[in-house]
DNA sequence: TAAAGTTACGAAATCGTTTTAGATATTTAA
DNA sequence: TTAAATATCTAAAACGATTTCGTAACTTTA
């Protein structure tokens, strides 16, 4: 490969000349500097990233810690878009990508961002009371989380308040009294999503009953299913189900089916993550579309902020609004 | 970050000698050998990927393409659960990946790959014919392909050929003479499959009209879905559908549904893939469930071979076989 | 016992950059 | 005219590893 000692050679300069008009350093002279950049680019040189890296501590490579527990990671849909966002604004800004969810137990994954040197890390997808998940959140290398915020770093959130919010108003609206909600396993996103529900609700004026609200797993249709099952069920059913996302609102919806029940005419729906699925079902959900492109890039240019100034830089938690998809589950109550 | 001559200052010997020990060369003592690991151990060393680099040029670094024209890249289930077995078992051999698809015109892939001096690269989902694809075929890097042969290179290509087969006689067996195929668009996947259909239909004596047999969109229920009704349109209309995927299949299953035509009673449809989603699906659809796990990991395993000896390393095929994932969209066709 | 062979180690060069601390030539100010 | 200031450049030292070659000490062989 062509070096800045090449370049140096035939420009008739020393390396660090070549280097400081690369670098665009101010003490060189117009002519050099254009004869420099002449000849580099005719001879396609690319500065060597390990030794840059090596010399100046600084890699250009963002750490991102993407761990599906449940195999459902890569292959989840919302999390995979928040991530495809990050990248693309991490390139845009000149930084690559490297995954750091080692799976041998040979190093941590603080200890991963140090051997690779990463300038910077990001908590796409994790489960954030892993102690080693904690151990890189203290570290002092500049994080950035999705969907939780660790005291003092940087994250970027989904508004889950307002999304229930507007969720509620919306179906309230149609005229919906008896509204059940299935949220996911604890986390500060159901917390925030069941808060803006009984907020939403209070507002409204309305008592939910206790068995209308109810615990089901994120992701996970079969349990859904099984708790819209019940909620049927219920002496006075709900004429409304909000599930905690779009893909395990399908086992609701193939539970009302099995029943002879149509949506929306019979029962109305909900989802949640406005995933490409949702605008495809029959009928399409209407869901609380989350803007995940926004999310991954927020994130991205935020911890690049924290890595190119970090002295200057104060975290911030920022909230990335979500925007209802009006599909056709939701209707009038039937009287 | 301590290095290897804290180490060596500790232990009273050279860095020479540490760096020896730790690789493992035969002329150091178990002594020393045995000193140094422990105070690394203890020191918590850990080598400097850079400077490793840097000396070695060897980065353990692969680099992924992974480009989704069509923004379904990373949220399409498929590639996404190709790259994680690629991910997964590039980190089982102390490999990390790093995206290579810049968006900003500054570097080719080629040249993004020798900037950040990757090991390798993995072409997991990209445009075939696009001149920097090429360009980094061509390159004496090593590379390895998803679902597609670049000539003297190392691939991975899903069984589409036996996988449509499988289908094929299954949907045969179950009754069906009429049977439509709706295909992808021309790629060398969408070849395999057309050649494996028509096979089996001649093997089982069956005439297929050019009118059964039709283009559609990967992954777009949209044209799934007007090619469905054209279909159903037709005088003597199939008794069975086989669609290029599961999530395009969503479309067609609309169109029926719409037509007040039930699943699999008036007519059966198959999928293919075997996505989370065609579990979920009311009636789950019969699909070929593609061994993505182990296309990714089988990928990375070659893909290192080719690395650690190119000498010796021919460029192979591999062809990972799928399995027909019996769901209850298919069932004897009506008299 | 002398020659040859082994074993265990270290000095130093090297990879390709960046950066500091001069050095030289040129220009400006006094 | 001379001292001071400025502009442009370079030598050389890093960064943290690996690797070649040499050497000293010790063992074996004849």
């Amino acid at each position: 490969m062509v070096s800045i000692k090449d370049i140096s050679a035939i420009c008739g300069v020393s390396t660090a000349t070549v280097s400081k008009a690369l670098n665009g350093a101010p003490d060189v002279s117009e002519a050099t500097r254009e004869k420099i950049f002449q000849v580099s680019e005719q001879m396609k040189y690319r500065p060597n990233a390990a030794a840059r890296a090596l010399k100046t501590n600084r890699t250009y490579n963002l750490g991102v810690l993407f761990k599906d527990e449940a195999e459902s990671g890569l292959t989840h849909e919302y999390f995979s878009a928040v991530l495809e966002g990050f990248r693309s604004e991490a390139e845009s800004n000149g930084f690559d990508i490297t995954f750091i969810n080692t799976n041998n137990a040979s190093m941590s994954y603080l200890e991963h961002c140090v051997y690779r040197n990463v300038d910077g890390v990001a908590i796409v997808c994790a489960n954030f009371s892993d102690p080693q998940v904690l151990e890189l959140s203290k570290s002092n290398l500049p994080v950035v989380t999705i969907d939780y915020v660790f005291n003092g770093k940087m994250a970027v959130l989904s508004d889950n308040l307002q999304g229930i919010t507007d969720l509620f108003s919306y179906v309230y609206e149609k005229g919906h009294r008896r509204i059940a909600f299935i949220h996911g396993a604890p986390s500060s996103v159901t917390e925030a999503r069941l808060v803006g529900f009984y907020r939403a609700a209070e507002q409204a004026g309305l008592d939910i009953p206790d068995a209308y609200v109810r615990e089901g797993v994120f992701h996970d249709p079969a349990s859904c299913a099984r708790i819209t099952g019940e909620l049927l069920d219920l002496p006075e059913p709900p004429t409304c189900i909000l599930f905690p996302d779009d893909f395990s609102a399908l086992g609701g919806l193939n539970e009302i089916n099995q029943r002879g029940l149509r949506v929306p005419e019979d029962i109305s729906v909900a989802g949640y993550d406005g995933i490409h699925m949702s605008k495809v079902l029959d009928p399409p959900l209407t869901t609380i579309h989350q803007k995940t492109g926004t999310m991954g890039s927020a994130a991205a240019l935020q911890l690049i902020e924290m890595i190119e100034h970090p002295r200057t830089t104060l975290a911030r938690t920022s909230v990335v609004g979500g925007e209802l998809w009006e599909g056709q589950s939701v209707s009038a109550p039937k009287k």
